[in-house]
DNA sequence: TAGCAATATGACAACCTTGTCATAAGGAGA
DNA sequence: TCTCCTTATGACAAGGTTGTCATATTGCTA
């Protein structure tokens, strides 16, 4: 967590050290991020930089926090009077969640997938728990599925989070081509209603 | 590709600086592997390992080259007498066949996941393009099963081909626990098994 | 206005890695 | 043995980043 001094500034200059640092978190993976570069965006000096933060670690943690409660927020107003919805559903609307906040926030996104790309330390830390915890989610949802015999009871149901962990957690805003958002947003749920139609109805032809 | 005094030397000399470095990209995403620690491992001093190689990226590629035949081998062995054989059985063969190859050349294997999960430059050069390869392999054997009427029809090829691909690239010889290789190794498959079952039925209950 | 605490500054030491280069050593052929 | 070409060596310059620290500035309170 930044240190009380860093809370205590002006909300203009806060704010001008977090954009500078997350417009170079989006661009870059962690380890390339330099320090001079967002002190320097920021105009702020060195050492207050270290006034503000115990070291970038600090500064990274702090901005994937923010980035965790905004998704959290955007996720929860998507799921608001969504009770009782099936499986596949949740997974179809999750996904169209992930994309529509990717749209809404591209740094955000940039950054993540970062992460996602260029594994570390930190990446153990705040997202190997992260999934745990979703992958448990999920399992909930396949049981009960299979009790009210939505899922077919054999399915293995940790093979079954994992696949569609592995899938959500793989949007890459990289595939959304700026120049045609539109239609390359509608080609991405297209292709995410392709493959959960392959996981819902299986591939192979006149057997079940 | 190294120079050709790295060639002419003595086997075993070429043999102890190459396993020294895969030693070292094993253990390390290749930005954190330093030149000085090879040298160290393989005792050739400094200026000996410019006199081979152009710079750490030209060692790197060089292994990956050196990984990429063996796999291919590998794979040949495995596929001999297997023609005229539908998507979904190609697939766990592949992936057992991942598994076994990682079971023998554990090192090799690390080397390969650091490079997915520490994307690089050479990551884009080198994989991107096998990637590119293997989805269109994938995308013919599908379109030859859709025709033999063992594939669904209205499955998207080019969907399929990628979660297969996701699949089976993302084995993690992680999981492999090395103090119960037996189990661990039956786990695995039966995991895949499970996944592909998924994919081949599907989840969904009562429909086809 | 004096005094105290919180902030701001930026020069700099400490550290590390890379790639080079001048020089030495080896070895095969004349 | 002399020569030439190949190979071996390791000190070192160059370049870049981090975190610190002594000093200055600000602002609030008495």
């Amino acid at each position: 967590m930044p240190k009380e001094t860093f809370f205590n500034l002006k909300e203009e200059k806060r704010l001008k050290i977090l954009n500078a640092a997350i417009d170079q978190f989006a661009l870059k993976p962690y380890e390339q991020v330099m320090i001079s570069d967002i002190i320097k965006t920021s105009e702020i000096p060195r050492g207050s930089f270290y006034q503000y933060f115990t070291d970038k670690e600090d500064l990274y943690t702090y901005i994937l926090k923010i980035i965790n409660e905004e998704k959290r927020k955007f996720l929860n107003e998507t799921l608001k009077n969504t009770e009782k919805i099936n499986f596949i559903e949740l997974s179809k609307i999750l996904f169209k969640n992930g994309v529509d906040f990717a749209l809404e926030n591209p740094k955000f996104i940039h950054i993540f997938n970062h992460l996602l790309t260029h594994r570390n330390q930190i990446y153990e830390k705040v997202m190997a728990e992260n999934i745990i915890i979703a992958k448990n989610i999920f399992i909930e949802l396949i049981e009960k599925d299979k009790l009210n015999g939505l899922i077919k009871k054999d399915i293995d149901s940790s093979a079954l989070a994992e696949l569609i962990i592995q899938l959500t957690s793989t949007i890459a805003i990289d595939e959304l081509d700026i120049e045609n958002k539109e239609t390359s947003y509608k080609k991405m749920l297209q292709k995410n209603d392709n493959i959960l139609k392959i996981i819902g109805y299986g591939i192979i032809k006149g057997e079940n």
